[in-house]
DNA sequence: CCATTGTAATTGTCTATACAACTTGTAGAA
DNA sequence: TTCTACAAGTTGTATAGACAATTACAATGG
């Protein structure tokens, strides 16, 4: 049926994925031992290591030095969550992407400020706004802090012609980020951005990256919760 | 200084990120080749392969059979976004989980519920509904629908014991999942179940989740967006 | 000029083997 | 009984080599 057959190893990674979707290993089971698998399929230990080792990375069954394999307990309804630069997503959806520049300026930084970015009160933080557009219509409010230390020429860049998300990433190598995506109203000056009830729902991530040993920059998005949303999907 | 040294893959993985975090590989780059990399480190191919390779995996470069392996354009902030079972949650958390069920029930399905669950039109579909609790506090509503074909047992399920997530794992092993996060307000009977405003922001997550061929369950939650949200860290 | 062919470079897959590291259970010693 | 030591089984890491599949480019031919 297949005109390409299957590489050894995606055989037998398919065989252990099959007895876990037919319930004939449970969740805890045992999973034979590689030199079982080799012996079953005929293929040397190598090829079969990589097979239950990928398993292992997919989160399908757990490795233990020493002792073996198992079934994973609960097969987590898992996804990548992958968080993109607006323009690139917007594209590859087929529209056309726009952004209003509403404001870019110097500020010095307050108490909660200073925290985030882990520098002392006072010190001068680049600040910028703008409101992306995918077909005319504002689906992402962008609210940005930049840590001048680690991209010192953000205010000449040109946010219309650049999103922020891809200077960065340029400019400043991308080595931890961390975020939460919570719900909440929209204050009155992004509604007004927006073009949306204050009293509509919205989803707020917040996105705090560090380039290097430095807090590069921090981001309050927020996005229509009637014009967008997060989804994903998640394959055994 | 490390007592115990770095397997050989490792150290490459870390001369290859650390070429990139400093900047003298930036996006787009070309990676050395598999056989100059063995060259300068003295090990064998099959051990940079797997060093390269899990770069890949981690999305960290792209390799391009026949053509070679370059830094990835974009360090995708990106993070597996784990949706779990509440219960577990909660308790890893170190608080206190309580349900109260609200309703338990068979109906039949409406056009919509037909097509989410790919049956005929008046087909039987249990559905339950009920509010999630930690430390007392209610932090999500759970209506969901259930496919009798794949768990014809549910509606015996205590679900004051075991959480539905929990007994359909149990009962219909999950082969795929889909979800979708938005923001939105709550209807008048989930925030009364909830215990907040009608006017307050909630985080929904609508998940369809496929046992085999056939789709075992369809779930709204819903999430104040004061009390709850999701969030993650990436690490290159 | 264009299309075809060939060649080198690169990554993908696979083997057979070896030793290290860890876990578990058992046999033996205290 | 309790602890220790050992042995067997399992996974982790690494090697050297081989061939396949794909790409990019150069050479050749029309």
């Amino acid at each position: 049926m297949t005109p390409i057959p299957l590489p050894a190893y995606e055989q037998v990674k398919a065989f252990v994925k099959a007895q876990i979707n037919l319930g004939v290993w449970r969740p805890g089971d045992a999973v034979p031992s590689e030199a079982a698998l080799q012996h079953q399929f005929g293929v040397s230990r190598m090829t079969v290591n990589r097979a239950v080792k990928e398993l292992a990375v997919e989160g399908v069954v757990t490795r233990v030095q020493g002792s073996g394999t198992v079934v994973a307990q609960l097969h987590r309804i898992s996804s990548t969550l992958a968080v993109r630069d607006i323009h690139e997503e917007i594209v590859e959806r087929g529209h056309i992407h726009s952004t209003t520049v509403l404001l870019v300026e110097t500020v010095r930084a307050d108490a909660a400020l200073a925290q985030t970015f882990n520098v002392r009160v006072g010190t001068k933080v680049f600040h910028s706004a703008q409101v992306h557009c995918e077909d005319g219509v504002a689906i992402q409010f962008e609210d940005r802090y930049v840590n001048p230390a680690s991209a010192p020429h953000y205010l000449d860049a040109d946010l219309t012609q650049t999103t922020s998300t891809h200077y960065l990433l340029e400019h400043a190598p991308l080595t931890e980020a961390s975020y939460s995506i919570e719900a909440a109203l929209p204050t009155a000056s992004e509604a007004k951005a927006l073009g949306i009830n204050k009293s509509a729902a919205c989803l707020v991530m917040k996105r705090r990256t560090i380039s290097g040993t430095r807090v590069a920059s921090f981001a309050r998005l927020v996005y229509p919760g009637t014009r967008y949303s997060f989804s994903g999907n998640f394959q055994l």
